[in-house]
DNA sequence: GGGTTATTTTGACAGTGTCAAGATTCAGAT
DNA sequence: ATCTGAATCTTGACACTGTCAAAATAACCC
């Protein structure tokens, strides 16, 4: 009944979500090990099986967890208000969360899931909802205003596409300056907006 | 002097980059260890520790090959013809480069090398140089469409993005579907030079 | 031939994910 | 209250990984 050395924890399944979280903001995917982690959990290396069924179900779980953050700021910041502005502000906004949390995006993200280890359908699910969202959003802030033959859902993966290159670009090292990506960005909009604005072609 | 069982390899730096190219084509990054290699090439577990400081060091060697390979696609492929298409098939051969040797972009572009171990001086100097290849030329083809406020520069930072979001997209497993990518790619670029075809903003 | 250097080897260490077997505790039925 | 089965946790082990130290072997130059 003491809170130190029982042999039950209690509630391991929740604290590891929580411990691999900050671990992994620590010391990124490649530090997030399952033996570390018991460590930090106090408990012994294979306790966690018991609640993952594997490394990957663990990681799966973490990533699921942020596609639901990012499910909600993708709901919250794309409502139908000004258009070039409100995408402005949502491309700020995603840029700024896949800069504050790099590790759990390039987990959302990575092949470590996607290519190594097959992502778990509850995944699978809320990452393709969440660019179902974005798509359908956009679409009604675009439209009439795309020209005839632009399919809104290519739009969408296009400028998904972009806005996770520059990402990626800033998360993996290549490209470092976080402000230059920033004008990079609004740039691109401005452009695509400005060709927007004229009707068919 | 007889071929096989002779202390000395002989020219084990060019077997050992040959062999872990193939071996990284065969299984991936995630596949390639230094002890499958050495035995691959006939030979102990640190015997390539002569030939090549670090695991990092030959990841490294491995990457810049690649990226001779693109910057002279690059220099190849966009000569100065006409705009548009020649945009166009850029984009295309990018897309092939990086979908028929995908490790081998994961290689180049991936975190591994980028933030995990030090990137070369030589690799950075060239993945640079490619860059500003494809800056340079994209400017000249651009001379004189681009809006007064537009920076090229920028353009081309964000079609670097864009095509390299979709091939990070697709490499890693995230999106499947080859051809939409194609017709993706080809919308963004008719919508942008679209835009640009009409002088000023 | 002798000595220096380049190359390769074996041995070892700390890490990793994960399986198998045993130990401990909890929860529900009798 | 006690027995029983399930949930939970632990120790031991295996096959991997990158990399260091020290010893062995070959090449090369004078």
């Amino acid at each position: 009944m003491t809170q130190t050395a029982r042999y039950h924890h209690g509630d391991l399944h929740a604290t590891l979500l929580q411990e691999a979280n900050t671990l992994l903001n620590e010391q990124g995917i490649e530090g997030l090990s399952l033996r570390k982690l018991a460590e930090r959990a106090g408990v012994s290396r294979t306790a966690p099986y018991h609640h993952f069924r594997d490394k990957n179900a663990l990681l799966c779980a973490l990533a699921t967890q942020a596609f639901s953050q990012l499910d909600e700021m993708i709901n919250r910041q794309l409502q139908a208000t000004g258009s070039q502005e409100g995408i402005q502000n949502f491309v700020c906004e995603y840029l700024r969360f896949a800069t504050e949390n790099p590790e759990q995006y390039e987990l959302m993200f990575g092949r470590t899931i996607w290519k190594g280890g097959e992502p778990t359908d509850e995944l699978k699910t809320i990452a393709y909802r969440s660019f179902r969202h974005y798509a359908e959003r956009l679409a009604t802030l675009l439209a009439g205003r795309l020209p005839a033959k632009t399919d809104s859902l290519r739009v969408a993966q296009a400028s998904w596409a972009t806005v996770h290159g520059l990402c990626r670009l800033l998360i993996d090292g290549i490209y470092v300056n976080r402000e230059d990506i920033e004008t990079v960005s609004e740039q691109s909009i401005a452009l695509i907006m400005a060709a927007l604005s004229q009707p068919s072609s």
